[in-house]
RNA sequence: CGGGCCGUAGCGCAGCUUGGUAGCGCACCUGCUUUGGGAGCAGGGGGCCGCCGGUUCGAAUCCGGCCGGCCCGACCA
């Protein structure tokens, strides 16, 4: 310990919003060097390298082989892929000496795909999985929460390519049971969800999350095991007083009133008693209006599916238009509007929405009689209280840390950059690809995040920059000699230990390996000495025991072996 | 990119309103005492006050510009 580099901290760092980030920075663990880029210092090191070990493990016994690749990439490779000109500000780009344009990886489907399609030519050689565990780097928008959202940060990727879409579907799904294990062994308490297919659609992909408060993303979850991000969960809006039966169609001033707060409060309705209408455009540029609930939020991917890749309205299309934001509604909509309407509102034969005039809304207005809709769909963001697809039951909600994905890419990349084999029958045919991701020192934060105190860390036994900690109370020779003899006799028994034998006071070492989070402390002091005894304080439970000094190097071995996987 | 807040010792902060040459706690160094839950006393070291420019006899403090950071937002009509 005491030439363990750990420089902890005895404030909290007044950047530090989330659990992780604090206690990684107090514990002596991270450091930052500029927004979301960060120097992992050795405690740090050492539980990073055993979570990749466990990825490995898990990676080598479905057999995929590890490389590595690299992770500055040549600009020609994205512009084969297309993604030089579609991936925007995230991906850092630079020159070399000579002007040649590259960028530094935020993912590696180029070049991998680059790779196989000059080596792999037949089915025969076919399927084959590969990974790497490397830095990727992401210029993010707004880098925060420490590791959970880096710009720069350790990845482990892997990418399979085979002939089949069944053989595909075969290695996806044994990817994602490694990946259940995975998060197993780390010890983290997760979901694997549905996730959003994007904006391409037709994509087959699932989520890990680590559930945490402090997760920026949303879900849903049913006793039944479902389980999906509210991005891509299909909404099933259970049935309440918004089937209300036909009215006349009566136009209303509403002066000031533009939001649906304000609507529904001047006439003392509920939310969801009102439709919201929402502007976009077509792919083509046909304008599109979207009716949905008023308490509810349009999903812009489910949006862009119903509605030829429909994107919405910005400042300066209301302006082309000249559409009356605040104001919108189906009825009498500028000619040519293509009108999709949420389904959930089909059984509703009275709405009320905007009347495309300031100022001016409609009540009681009936599809079918007041206006047509051309399209019914699930157009809503789902939210815990909307029903299970698989059971009908209400769904929960929880939040979750991204910590991996599997998805199959299909021959997206494959087809692009001119990737193909021969078939059985001699057919030339693009690779049908699947890439899997583990976010590495993510997956660190995430532990952390739900393995942690007020004192700080509570490592499981698999992630623990060690397993033990051997803390002698004084700097008596008879107290420091029985700790490292209590010390060596653990590394002898294969347990990974370290002895803080500073020069500190028992409080300061106490307070330090409470806050580092080692998962046993073996305490040896002169009180204990007399009669003979050790203590040794589970940090999980806070639980102590007092042991025979002969017989705590087999006690601690005994634990830490129960708590690894 | 828009809004808000903030840059003063390694960390956490005060000083700025009212301009006069920088301070507190922790950490660090030395000595003595102490030694099972972040010790006490005494002494000491450490600062382009984010950067550039302006005002002024004089700027951490006032003004302008720039850079960096943090938080919120960036479909929610």
């Amino acid at each position: 310990m005491s030439r363990i580099y750990a420089p902890t901290l005895r404030e909290d760092p007044a950047e530090a919003e989330v659990p992780s980030h604090r206690l990684l920075l107090r514990a002596g663990m991270i450091r930052k060097v500029a927004a979301g880029i960060y120097t992992f210092l050795p405690l740090a090191w050492r539980s990073i390298a055993k979570i990749e070990r466990i990825v490995r493990e898990e990676m080598d016994a479905i057999g995929c082989q590890e490389l590595l690749l690299p992770v500055v990439q040549p600009a020609e490779l994205w512009h084969e892929s297309g993604r030089w000109d579609v991936y925007g500000p995230e991906l850092a780009r630079l020159k070399d000496r000579a002007g040649r344009d590259f960028c530094l990886g935020p993912t590696h489907e180029e070049v991998i795909t680059a790779l196989v399609r000059n080596e792999l030519r037949s089915y025969r050689e076919l399927p084959v999985s590969l990974y790497q565990v490397n830095v990727k780097f992401r210029d993010e928008i707004r880098p925060r929460f420490g590791l959970l959202r880096g710009r720069e940060f350790i990845m482990k990727d892997a990418y399979s390519f085979h002939a089949t879409q069944e053989s595909l579907q075969e290695h996806y799904e044994a990817q994602a049971r490694a990946y259940g294990r995975i998060c197993d062994r780390l010890g983290l308490v997760w979901r694997a969800v549905e996730a959003d297919s994007g904006q391409i659609g037709g994509k087959v992909t699932t989520e890990f999350m680590a559930l945490a408060d402090t997760g920026e993303a949303e879900l849903v979850h049913c006793s039944c095991g479902y389980a999906a991000n509210v991005e891509a969960a299909e909404a099933i809006v259970p049935d309440h007083a918004r089937s209300h039966g036909r009215e006349e169609l009566r136009k209303v001033h509403t002066p000031d009133l533009r939001t649906i707060a304000e609507i529904a409060g001047a006439f003392g309705l509920d939310e969801r008693d009102t439709v919201k209408t929402m502007a976009g455009t077509t792919e083509d540029g046909r304008l599109v209006f979207f009716c949905i609930p008023g308490d509810r939020e349009l999903n812009p991917v489910k949006a862009a599916r119903a509605a030829a890749g429909a994107t919405l309205l910005d400042e300066e299309g209301f302006a082309k238009h000249r559409i009356p934001k605040g104001s919108l509604g189906p009825v009498s909509p500028p000619r040519g509007t293509l009108i999709v309407a949420d389904r959930s509102l089909k059984d509703d034969a009275s709405w009320v929405v905007g009347a495309n005039e300031d100022d001016y809304h409609f009540f009681g207005a009936s599809p079918g009689r007041d206006f047509q809709v051309d399209v019914w769909a699930d157009l809503v963001v789902a939210r815990p209280g909307d029903l299970c697809p698989r059971c009908g039951s209400g769904l929960s909600g929880a939040r979750g840390i991204e910590v991996s994905q599997v998805f199959q890419l299909g021959t997206r990349y494959s087809e692009s950059m001119g990737a193909t084999f021969t078939d059985e029958d001699g057919q030339e045919r693009p690779f049908i690809m699947g890439c899997y991701g583990v976010g590495i020192t993510r997956s660190l934060a995430a532990v952390i995040e739900q393995h942690h105190d007020d004192a700080g860390i509570r490592w499981p036994v698999s992630v623990a920059p060690a397993e033990a900690i051997v803390l002698p109370l004084s700097v008596e020779g008879e107290v420091v000699e029985a700790a490292e003899g209590i010390a060596a006799g653990l590394a002898d028994a294969g347990v990974e230990t370290v002895i803080d034998d500073r020069d500190e006071r028992a409080g300061v070492k106490f307070a330090d390996a409470d806050l580092i989070g080692w998962p046993y402390q073996v305490i040896i002091g002169r009180k204990g000495l007399a009669t003979g005894m050790a203590e040794i304080k589970h940090r999980a439970s806070g639980e102590r025991e007092s042991v025979p000094l002969a017989e705590a190097v087999a006690r601690v071995r005994e634990l830490v072996a129960a708590g690894r996987s």
